[in-house]
RNA sequence: GGCCCGUUGGUCAAGCGGUUAAGACACCGCCCUUUCACGGCGGAGACAUGGGUUCGAUUCCCGUACGGGUCACCA
């Protein structure tokens, strides 16, 4: 008895490896072309970690004409989530991360280097771990999860090394007869990699983001199918990009120390190694600590908060450019109107070490992300957003041409406003456009400079029965307030008052804040010019005068 | 604990042996402006630490401290 017949025990239908090896030919593509995937375990909601890396993967792929793909990594049936699948495939969708080949659904899939889902590729791992065993490259082992917790007990009692290596690799010195023995006895087994590494041996390595790396050799009999007869990660690993043609892994790195156990597979399994790309992680800031973002503690770790909150898929995602490669920002500013499409991405100027997630800036990368938006546009995301999460705002929102107004001010110039940094926050910011609201929520008028009784009413009065005139353009609207100032004893020009500050009780401006807040209720607005304009005459009126009865 | 990887202002970060150590966000001041924003100008603020190597180290080497990762029939 030989390996081949071992191995023909063990997997008696497996198919032989050149069956798969045709089935799956290269890739024609041109040269350069980054082939690479997002494979992620459906265990739960998306990470932002998941998208981050994601977003990477996709754009070296776009920018190299190369093929992204969607893998799932379900090989472990207790962790997996129902509909978890269909979660990462909406979450992409969500943030225009399409997929080339891969899942496009629980259950369906494009592409021809399928199936796309691991659980479905049980019978390719068996062939290419028949093909080790016939090699004398695994082989079946018998231990009992007691006699594992056993070994490492004693490892750990004497202060060695813990694992299935060298001396402690009981199953590796079986000779076939007896495996095939305990095979045909019905005992329990899983398939080992028989290492043939060396602990006391480097192997040096270049990562294509860590740069270069030096680790022990693989020594390890790691398991690379389990009891279930699915393959551990890292021999679906190997085999899953080596048939896809993976040319680059572009993954979390968590995994940079599995770098000896991944090569030495490659090796083992003749193929050619992908070159790799460990991302860095997204890291918090937890009372002084650094840490992953964490599902549990972070809301903002799923990537369903930015959609709640309505923090657009685009600052999201320049955001994580940004943190990707710094220059992003340079180029953005200097590119303003181009498509984040058009920025070439370098994985090689990725940090090696994970950044602290900023909240502040990412609502700030929304602020100008919002800014450069049309009316029209603001107005669609905004309701869309308030559809699924703010009633109230939904029916402000309703009559369309006027939240074209209200959205129109300041906006579409060479310096739009940038006053929403996500959706969430639009319904406080138009609020007082809306005579409804405005009139429900408005009790307190934070009146400025001046703030005496009279002065107040004089100025509401006469603006609106001598000066307001909806036909006048923004030059003559303003001038009118300075003369209104002016029959008031207040400073026309705001540097008479600053050259003379005594002769006046206040100027033009302190005038202009006077009609803000009776108009608002605020001190802080957009242009008011514009939002008279909006408002118009009438309504104008009525506000001044609640302003008035509440003073 | 073993093995890896890392450490530039509050945060993200340029930098590859000689620099006044960029830039962005946040902060402060000024200007512009009817206000608020926007914009412009300016300010404060950093090479973890100790040894080497070198004419010269933020940059190279070693140690220390701190942070992160990893040591499963999980990915």
């Amino acid at each position: 008895m030989d390996y081949k017949d071992l191995a023909n025990l063990i997997f008696p239908e497996a198919k032989e490896i050149t069956y798969y090896e045709e089935k799956y030919p290269r890739r024609n593509l041109k040269e350069g072309a980054i082939v690479t995937r997002y494979a992620p375990s459906p265990t739960g909601v998306m990470h932002i970690g998941g998208l981050y890396q994601a977003l990477v993967a996709k754009k070296m792929t776009e920018q190299t004409e190369g093929v992204f793909f969607l893998r799932i990594e379900d090989t472990d049936q207790k962790r997996e989530i129902e509909n978890g699948v269909e979660g990462i495939v909406s979450s992409l969708a969500e943030f225009e991360i399409e997929p080339d080949e891969g899942m496009t659904s629980t259950t369906e899939s494009k592409g021809n280097y399928g199936p796309y889902k691991q659980s479905e590729r049980k019978d390719i791992y068996q062939a290419y771990a028949k093909y080790l065993i016939e090699q004398g490259k695994a082989y079946p082992c018998f231990c009992t999860p007691e006699q594992l917790d056993e070994i490492r007990s004693k490892q750990e009692a004497a202060k060695i090394r813990p694992g299935y290596y060298g001396v402690w690799a009981k199953c590796r010195n079986h000779t076939v007869e007896e495996a095939a023995e305990k095979i045909k006895n019905g005992e329990k087994y899983i398939i080992r990699l028989k290492s043939p590494g060396r602990e006391d041996r480097k192997i040096r390595h270049k990562d294509v983001i860590k740069g270069n790396v030096e680790f022990p050799e693989n020594d390890q009999d790691v398991v690379i199918i389990k009891a279930d007869g699915l393959p551990t990660y890292h021999f679906a690993h190997a085999v899953d990009d080596h048939l896809m043609g993976t040319t680059h892994v572009i993954r979390g790195d968590e995994w940079l120390s599995s770098i000896p156990l991944h090569l030495q597979l490659f090796q083992e399994l003749g193929f050619k190694a992908p070159k790799y790309a460990h991302i860095a992680p997204i890291m918090k800031n937890d009372n002084g600590n650094k840490r992953k973002l964490s599902k549990r503690k972070d809301p903002e770790a799923a990537t369903s908060y930015y959609e709640e909150e309505g923090i657009p898929a685009q600052a999201v995602k320049e955001y994580l450019l940004n943190i990707a490669n710094s220059t992003f920002e340079n180029w953005r500013r200097a590119n303003q109107d181009k498509d984040m499409s058009e920025f070439e991405l370098q994985l090689n100027k990725m940090s090696v070490s994970g950044a602290l997630f900023d909240m502040v800036k990412l609502l700030d990368v929304g602020k100008t992300v919002i800014s450069k938006y049309t009316a029209e546009r603001v107005y669609e995301e905004a309701f869309n957003w308030a559809k699924k999460h703010d009633e109230e705002l939904m029916e402000m929102l309703e009559d369309k041409e006027y939240a074209l107004k209200v959205f129109g001010i300041e906006r579409g110039n060479k310096k739009p406003r940038k006053d929403i940094s996500k959706w969430a926050e639009v319904k406080e910011n138009i609020e007082y456009m809306y005579d409804e609201n405005f009139y429900a929520k408005t009790q307190e008028y934070p009146y400025q400079v001046i703030n005496e009784k009279e002065d107040i009413e004089k100025i509401l009065t006469l603006y609106i029965e001598k000066y307001y005139d909806e036909n006048d353009d923004k030059q003559t609207w303003f001038d009118k307030i300075k003369e209104l100032a002016g029959e008031m004893g207040y400073a026309k020009e705001v540097k008479e008052f600053k050259a003379n500050p005594d002769a006046y009780k206040a100027h033009v401006g302190d005038v202009s804040t006077c009609l803000r807040v009776a108009l608002t209720a605020r001190t802080n607005t957009p242009d008011m010019y514009e939002i008279m304009k909006v408002l118009g005459k009438e309504r104008i009126a009525k506000r001044f005068e609640k302003a008035k009865q509440q003073l």
